[in-house]
DNA sequence: GTATTATTAGAGTATATACTCTAGGCAGTC
DNA sequence: GACTGCCTAGAGTATATACTCTAATAATAC
């Protein structure tokens, strides 16, 4: 594998295991076993490497978020949608973690970032309508639905966060892939009053399978299940 | 003013402005024209203060929070619930922005929070059912409402962070406590279906007090409009 | 082979940051 | 006035961090 493409997987896992604040340029080269001038050759600074993953996370939502125009949606689609999308917060979870920061720090990364939001926003706008369109949900009006799809966006994007402070006092960083998809749980409970009686059981019962197995029982966490 | 208070104060202050990260002990002692030895002469360390603030941020809210026994809920103490969380959210809005780290940092804090974070569902659950009692909303069964505390709760946590992140490219800061307060259009988006017939008209009307006024109007914003 | 270009090592640097240490001032009290 | 306890100044430090510079090595072209 290239040094470059080395840097930004080693990047990667670092930042998701420690947090990107946690992260310098030296440990990254370090855990490479390469040298600093190296890394900064191949990057112009610690922002760059950033971007590019984010570039990498912006391709992949993208691609999953590909609404099919020409069929209507099923309930594998939206299993798919909502799977895929935690998957991809998974592999990045650095990135919401100090997004605030990042974007703030690099002006390309915040307008890209902005765009990226409205694009995600349109995907959940457009998969209420093919959903109400398919007959799953019933038809709402354009303006709540837009504020519907922004509900669903903030949960998706905060659940991830509330999972690490909620999370037992004793093991701060532990977080498993499984915990993060409940999340989808909580996704579809935003949707349980808007189902059609013909659909109601079944998006109940896919939503069951995400429900959290026990109220907190604070200990039995998974533990070190990192990315890898 | 004592010394000790100061410090809080303007360490609320940078932090909020310009996020913890930004905000160094020197930057704070500058800004209260005292020297470093005198500001670590009161605090420990950085945490310290933090954390000091924190608990400033957990009474505030708990005392909002403190839901009656004795009487009905009436829409009034609704609408005083979403205005007091959202005023507490942008007095310490630099607090959610870093939170994981600052959990990650202080397992104080991390203890405390998740307690404080318990409290919240709890109270938001509450007021979920008294605000069926009051015959506001249709009761639900109690794993439902849950589910539906936490949505709120990740709704105005992340509410926030989803207007600093979406905001114009061009100015990063800028956010006023007007557009924080359309975090209570989206919350009360989530009980919308739930709302009974005999309501239904007062809650729209309270929720469309806070819509946002222009759909992304990109540079119209307020700008500088920080807390002071 | 040689010239050129791409890559790498590794020492080094300027700056920042959290925090320490010593000396001293100031208020009250006897 | 001197003792005491609280507060403050300000220089200083150890460490970290992002990043640079030079020289050397590997790869490629001709």
């Amino acid at each position: 594998m290239k040094t470059r493409d080395k840097i930004i997987l080693a990047s990667l896992e670092l930042f998701n295991e420690r947090g990107e604040r946690n992260v310098t340029t030296n440990h990254i080269a370090a855990h490479l076993a390469i040298s600093p001038g190296n890394l900064y050759y191949h990057f112009r600074n610690k922002s760059d490497i950033i971007y590019e993953i984010f570039l990498e996370y912006e391709k992949l939502v993208d691609f999953y978020l590909d609404i099919p125009r020409d069929r209507p949606l099923t309930l594998d689609d939206l299993t798919f949608y909502l799977e895929s999308v935690f998957d991809g917060l998974w592999s990045y979870r650095f990135f919401h973690r100090d997004l605030e920061y990042l974007l703030d720090s690099d002006p390309r990364l915040r307008k890209d970032y902005r765009e990226f939001t409205n694009r995600c926003l349109a995907a959940i706008s457009q998969i209420f309508e093919k959903m109400s369109e398919a007959g799953i949900i019933e038809p709402q009006p354009e303006d709540l639905r837009s504020a519907m799809s922004l509900n669903v966006w903030l949960v998706i994007t905060n659940w991830m966060a509330f999972l690490k402070t909620a999370h037992a006092a004793d093991e701060p960083a532990s977080l498993s892939l499984t915990e993060l998809k409940q999340g989808i749980y909580q996704v579809l409970t935003l949707e349980i009053p808007y189902l059609t009686a013909g659909y109601r059981e079944q998006v109940m019962a896919l939503r069951e399978k995400y429900r959290p197995s026990l109220p907190e029982p604070a200990g039995t966490s998974v533990g070190t299940n990192q990315s890898k």
